[in-house]
DNA sequence: GACACTAAGTGAGTGGCGCTTACTTTCTGT
DNA sequence: ACAGAAAGTAAGCGCCACTCACTTAGTGTC
């Protein structure tokens, strides 16, 4: 960012230095505590300038929540590529992985899930959130073979997601009193990922 | 409300209006739509009324969060008793219960559990959350017989938990395809009852 | 290389918000 | 009957999202 091409317009890419700057924010002062005038001021530019790139606040904040989403995405599909050992690790590593996502960049976490401001159903939204569960539905694929039928990949991914996602949830909330050390929260993940697999 | 006694003060109780008209205002405009002067503008009083009740914003949204804690463990603990037929049963209804109350409160399930702003590690928040979670360990117990040890009881409820919650985010938030009917999500409910609460 | 055009910035302003302050009105206990 | 507290108001502060009229910098064309 600070090394960009600055070979275009008066400033460099501002629109990308935005979406960078109301990231940190986010995670600073959490999901709904940052303003677009105090990302302006860190950018260095007045609190206009934001709206000659986005239309308004909310495509700020999708933008960055759609970066962040694609950053997940590359990081569940490295940590199933990576996992080695028993037949169920991958599906495993893309548990903790979610988990750890969650805990690294809770406000951006937060931002993806809590869009229900306008972009109820943004389709690029979905289709980059859809692009994320494929990676759950590959290594589901993986580990079932060729036998079930798609609905039943389907089926199981889901059941994966949605123990994974509360899981997120609850942690970041601080809504559990199991004081959980990262191999407790491995083992637990392996009991889950064996219970919706098995059969 | 209507029919408050009004015995008190110049209007009746204020803070008890404020409380459900925020509410209502939550269910409409979503969980960061709305604001403390239009609730004031509806109750009709000044938009400084409500700070002679409430220390500010946050304290009524906590209240309003903490009704809706309230009102579902009502809810969950109506729904597990009513529950006949299999032993899973009560198990399975606490999981429609929640999914239920995230759908038909969805401004203020999201309040319950979107209440990052300060009250980080609120106490009376904790407690009436624990509240109803005791509701589901209640009923793992009372599932599993008296040979598990708490700690198991504990591991059991909140796998429970997590599931359930993921599922209840992922539902009002629009994140899944297969299109549920009520009896899908019934079959689904016990198929995780009965893979978490086997063994 | 001058020139129209457009993209990217500015400053000032609007209306709404959360919240405070100084003041008034109403209720309550003695 | 009256002091004092409780519950309301109007006005105002600073911040926000966003707009508008305007300036400045870069681009394609002849």
């Amino acid at each position: 960012m600070k090394t960009a091409p600055r070979t275009q317009y008066h400033h460099g890419d501002l629109r990308a230095h935005l979406v960078e700057t109301v990231r940190i924010l986010v995670e600073e002062k959490g999901a709904d505590g940052f303003s677009i005038s105090e990302a302006a001021r860190r950018a260095g530019v007045s609190s206009a300038a934001p709206y000659k790139h986005f239309s308004d606040r909310g495509e700020i904040v999708r933008a960055v929540a759609l970066a962040g989403i694609d950053r997940m995405r590359d990081q569940m599909d490295e940590a199933a590529k990576t996992a080695k050992g028993d037949p169920l690790a991958p599906i495993m590593a893309l548990g903790l992985c979610y988990a750890n996502f969650a805990r690294t960049e809770q406000g951006v976490f937060r931002l993806m899930f809590g869009l229900t401001k306008g972009h109820d159903e943004d389709p690029e939204l979905q289709a980059h959130g859809d692009a994320c569960f494929d990676v759950v539905k590959r290594e589901v694929r993986a580990f079932l073979g060729d036998g079930p039928p798609d609905q039943e990949i389907e089926r199981r991914s889901y059941m994966l997601h949605m123990f994974v996602h509360g899981h997120a949830f609850l942690e970041i909330d601080g809504k559990h009193d199991l004081d959980m050390s990262e191999g407790q929260e491995a083992m637990l993940m392996a009991d889950i990922a064996r219970r919706i697999m098995q059969d």
